[in-house]
DNA sequence: AGCACGCCGACT
DNA sequence: GTCGGCGTGCTC
């Protein structure tokens, strides 16, 4: 076919996968203009020097461009757009709130395989018949090999082909016979595609709900069909699954699709099991742990409708849906729905406006709700519902605060501690320690001139892993032999100073020689598979004594465990970044949610050299609400989020006078623009100013209406990209940060 | 982000 | 004399 029309030719705007805030032209050949290419439809296109997979946006008759120099489209890759409007409409929104490249945006709402052009097909299904061979065939053929001959005669009794799913139902075991019977030329394979749903056979059924829990799902139940946002604030084990679980099934009853995000990859495959033993739909689960090709199946499920639940994290939020009815996003309140690199968008907030595109519910589940929903439930922009029964037993922890100022520590255990520990143990009961730091020591240093050891590339002190017998930079992954003798000095002596898990571990060992103590942090479960193990290991009871860092903190149940102790809250007590203690009040109340279920009451030990320190008194005497409640008022105070919003500009370059120059001159042209009393705050180096070699500074603004800082970000940032400083040094925006770092 | 073009050091 | 270092500049 002959293309290249010279009257009046359709050219389109390509979204592409670029760190570049544009568009580019292509002209579409005759061969491709017999139907309009929608937005959305994947394209492939000659870019540069290359070929590049972008994403039609518009369809127009002119374009800025010259048209000789404009390029021809090299193929339309979808029949239709794999996308919805709505969804479309989602991803123009957030590329303009966050200021980051729609093709970039587009690019993350899809899986890796359908970015570099796949097709958008599920895998045809392998389906096995008897062969013509096979028909002529009496089993008592294959008595030799009885496993071969069971499942030939099972083949014969079906007299129908059978997909892998199907015999993997009838035995798991099945491959090594199918394999056989089928280079006996006994079974054929014939591909078929899958069927629309899956039918999986529920084992459990629906528990009677508590008084609270029947209110939450009638009240949840009634918002279907129409947008709203429900916050469940329900405490640790009041069984806010069990309302998910009945709201799911009326949204599944309705014929409809449900999104469920967690923060967490260790977190989906408890929820996996629970819902596959509830619902008999087709569930796909979503997260970056899997492979590329596991990831292309689950988003093509949910958008073909073969299955009804999404279990996914942040990214799997744009997964687009046949019939979407439900969002659940549970753990609110988790930083990590923020991405923190790159496309930086919040889950949450996205989600939120997704629920809205689609008039469709959307539940935000936490113990602990965010400041700023919370803030929005009291301006009844979302409507609260409580879960404060535990389920079964309501008992809370008790908390109770040990002073360390001046008192002996052993291997950061103070001694009424230790006694709290005997007294546990001695009851056969659990003991559960928290500390945020991994490792042996954050320092090694000289006991005789106090040199200590440094990584060359941040500012930070090597950390010793005596175990690896290393000093490593928990920030660059640097690491190096433990040192004998000082460098500096060359006479003294160098000793840990300081506490991490390890450390902890081993003076536990020593303390309690004949207890089992497992030690949970990254260093310990790296290897895949090895939570889990632990995991089972502590609820199977062959576990006194667990040490462990944040990923304790996060939803798994210990269901024996009485005393939970945080070695060192002080640390979260005094960071610049506002958030932090928001973040701790959270994380107590999280590790604090690990004790006392079932029957036993917790008691949960904080040590801190500031026993009188406000957030900590209001937070224990009178919980997390009363402490959220104080702390808004602070925020509102200071005019802080969510009373004013704010976007962080972050530089960073190898050179540390780089930055400081472009920072500069980006302060200039904000004066030099209308900016809507935007206050900036910077530039200031960041808080760690050196990582990994790179010198990083930073300029926060800040306005009390969210309107008004977008506008001057829409004016800022075509600006920045034409500043001659920006181009010694690479620069991000962040809007709505919540890593001041 | 890629990728090419472009001007200065150690090598067959 | 060239291979290649990565500095800057463009991509419809």
């Amino acid at each position: 076919m002959v293309s290249t029309p010279k009257k009046n030719p359709l050219i389109i705007s390509v979204a592409i996968p670029i760190p570049l805030n544009r568009l580019f032209d292509y002209l579409v050949p005759n061969h491709f203009t017999h139907r309009l290419l929608q937005t959305g439809t994947r394209v492939v296109i000659p870019f540069g020097s290359t070929t590049k997979v972008g994403f039609v946006i518009e369809n127009s008759k002119s374009s800025d461009i010259n048209i000789d120099r404009l390029k021809q489209i090299i193929e339309v890759l979808d029949e239709s757009p794999l996308i919805g409007k709505k969804d479309i409409q989602l991803l123009q929104w957030a590329s303009n709130y966050y200021h980051y490249p729609l093709g970039e945006v587009f690019s993350a709402a899809f899986p890796v395989s359908l970015r570099k052009g796949k097709q958008a097909k599920l895998k045809e299904e392998k389906h096995y018949f008897i062969s013509d061979k096979g028909k002529l065939l009496n089993s008592e053929q294959l008595k030799r090999t009885p496993k071969q001959k069971q499942l030939f005669e099972f083949f014969q009794s079906q007299n129908k082909s059978l997909s892998a799913h199907e015999i993997s139902a009838w035995n798991k075991n099945w491959h090594p016979a199918v394999k056989a019977l089928f280079e006996k030329d006994l079974l054929s394979i014939e591909l078929k595609a899958r069927p629309l749903f899956k039918n999986v056979a529920a084992s459990e059924s629906p528990l009677v709900p508590n008084e609270q829990q029947s209110l939450a799902i009638h009240e949840l139940t009634k918002k279907l069909g129409y947008f709203s946002v429900s916050l469940l604030e329900g405490v640790t084990g009041s069984g806010k699954t069990e309302v998910y679980m009945q709201v799911i099934q009326q949204v599944l009853d309705r014929g409809q699709q449900v999104i469920v995000l967690l923060p967490e990859i260790t977190l989906t495959p408890q929820l996996e099991n629970r819902f596959k033993k509830r619902f008999s739909v087709g569930l796909s689960i979503s997260h970056s742990k899997l492979t590329e090709t596991q990831r292309h199946a689950a988003w093509l499920e949910m958008q073909q409708g073969h299955s009804s639940i999404l279990l996914g994290t942040r990214s799997a939020l744009f997964t687009p849906l046949k019939k979407l009815g439900l969002i659940i996003l549970d753990e609110e309140h988790d930083s990590s729905f923020k991405q923190q690199e790159g496309f930086r968008f919040s889950a949450r907030d996205l989600a939120i406006l997704r629920a809205k595109l689609f008039n469709v519910p959307i539940i935000l589940g936490t113990a602990t709700p965010s400041l700023e929903s919370l803030h929005n439930a009291e301006k009844k922009r979302y409507q609260l519902l409580h879960l404060s029964e535990r389920a079964g037993v309501a008992i809370e922890p008790k908390f109770l605060l040990f002073d360390i100022r001046n008192k002996k520590l052993q291997d950061g255990l103070s001694e009424p501690l230790v006694t709290h520990i005997k007294k546990t143990l001695a009851k056969k009961e659990q003991v559960l320690l928290f500390l945020n730091r991994r490792g042996f020591a954050p320092v090694q240093i000289c006991h005789t001139c106090a040199w200590v050891a440094r990584c060359n590339h941040c500012d930070t002190c090597l950390v010793i892993h005596f175990a690896e017998k290393v000093l490593r930079c928990h920030h660059c992954g640097y690491q190096q032999g433990l040192l004998n003798q000082c460098p500096s000095c060359k006479a003294g002596e160098l000793k840990p100073l300081g506490l991490g898990t390890e450390r902890i571990e081993q003076g536990l060992q020593t303390l309690f020689p004949k207890q089992k103590i497992v030690r949970l942090d990254r260093d310990t479960t790296q290897r895949k598979g090895s939570l889990k193990k632990h995991l089972e290991k502590i609820n199977q009871g062959e576990v006194d004594i667990i040490l462990g860092t944040q990923m304790l903190a996060k939803g798994h149940h210990f269901p024996n465990v009485t005393l939970v102790a945080i070695l060192d809250v002080d640390s979260g007590l005094f960071s610049i970044d506002f958030h932090a203690t928001e973040k701790l009040a959270q994380l107590i109340t999280q590790v604090a949610g690990r004790a006392g279920r079932a029957e036993k009451p917790g008691k949960v030990i904080l040590q801190t050299r500031q026993p009188n320190h406000p957030l900590l008194t209001v937070l224990l005497k009178e919980g997390y609400n009363r402490f959220a409640q104080t702390a808004l008022a602070e925020r509102r105070q200071a005019s802080l989020p969510p009373f004013s919003f704010q976007a962080l500009l972050r530089v960073y370059a190898s050179n540390p006078a780089d930055p400081q120059a472009f920072l500069k001159s980006v302060c200039t042209t904000i004066k030099q623009i209308n900016n809507n009393n935007t206050l900036i705050l910077g530039p200031v180096s960041a808080p760690m100013a050196k990582r990994a070699g790179y010198y990083h500074f930073q300029l926060l603004l800040q306005n009390k209406h969210r309107k008004h800082l977008q506008i001057l970000l829409d004016q800022l940032i075509p600006q920045l990209y034409k500043l001659k400083e920006g181009k010694k040094v690479r620069w991000s925006i962040d809007v709505d940060p919540v890593d001041l770092y």
